[in-house]
DNA sequence: TTTGGATAGTTGCACAAACAACTGTATGCC
DNA sequence: GGCATACAGTTGTTTGTGCAACTATCCAAA
């Protein structure tokens, strides 16, 4: 096993994540710019029922890395928002499905095409295989501590 | 200039930032268990006066990436906590020089080797070339974004 | 069949972030 | 000197996060 032993000043980028702020702080300009009313955070819900619709919230908290207070806060806002409803489980009554609506359905090409845009921003003049190299990284980072 | 447009489904992880966040969290887990009352972006503040006590307010959200109502309330905080002391300047009455008091000055062994065991822990098999490679491709993408 | 533990979701609290609007101070230009 | 402008910091509002405590429901074992 190698030694990953820190040198100092490396230290606070990977902790306080400044690409990953970078990133969200452009995407949500962008959004602001477009016109589109909506958080980040509310997008990140938005994408994983674009994969999938109707997911319970539990689900949700796994697939964003949120605990459970969160994703009840942002599903609420995005229930005011119209974009999501909750409907109870038929088979589970503690749990309730979460549906997009037909305005959500509408947001998923221009979002994703901004986040596209975005990432290309963010990642212009970098070669792909360094890009993969550090998604897989950061994966492992992930996978180390999740 | 290379084609760095991205597949779907390596969006996600990269705006959110979840490795930085897995980090934040087992970071700021490892303060509590310490017996430490500081938060994660406390000691963010904290770690730049290690490295140069006295900076202003304005230093401060270069240094941490932040604006400035957020430097505001987490020196409001950090002053709160008996960590740091407003100084006005001599020379200039807008601006106050943040100093460290005795008992943060203490604190810096101990949080900085905190952090370093959990860089560590993220960082478990990963080789140095590798990390090099990821912190490289990050700072691009802070500085294409900034 | 009851009961105890697990699971899904909500609420309260403290802290933080982004934006806009504001105060007070400095500075350069006429 | 006086004024416009820029800069440093604060305050209010909305949104999000993490933790702890809570309710409701499910399920399995005695």
């Amino acid at each position: 096993m190698p030694n990953n032993h820190f040198k100092k000043g490396e230290l606070y980028s990977f902790i306080t994540g400044k690409a990953s702020t970078a990133i969200a702080r452009r995407l949500q300009k962008k959004f602001n710019l477009a016109g589109l009313n909506i958080t980040i955070e509310q997008w990140s819900v938005l994408y994983h029922l674009w994969k999938e619709d109707g997911q319970s919230q539990q689900q949700l908290c796994n697939a964003t890395f949120r605990d459970k207070p969160s994703i009840t806060r942002l599903v609420d806002n995005l229930e005011r928002l119209n974009l999501v409803k909750r409907v109870p489980s038929e088979s589970d009554r503690r749990i309730n499905l979460i549906y997009l609506t037909r305005q959500a359905q509408k947001l998923e090409e221009e979002t994703m095409q901004i986040a596209d845009e975005t990432l290309n921003e963010a990642l212009r003049s970098v070669s792909p295989d360094r890009v993969d190299v550090c998604k897989e990284v950061l994966q492992i980072v992930y996978d180390n501590l999740k």
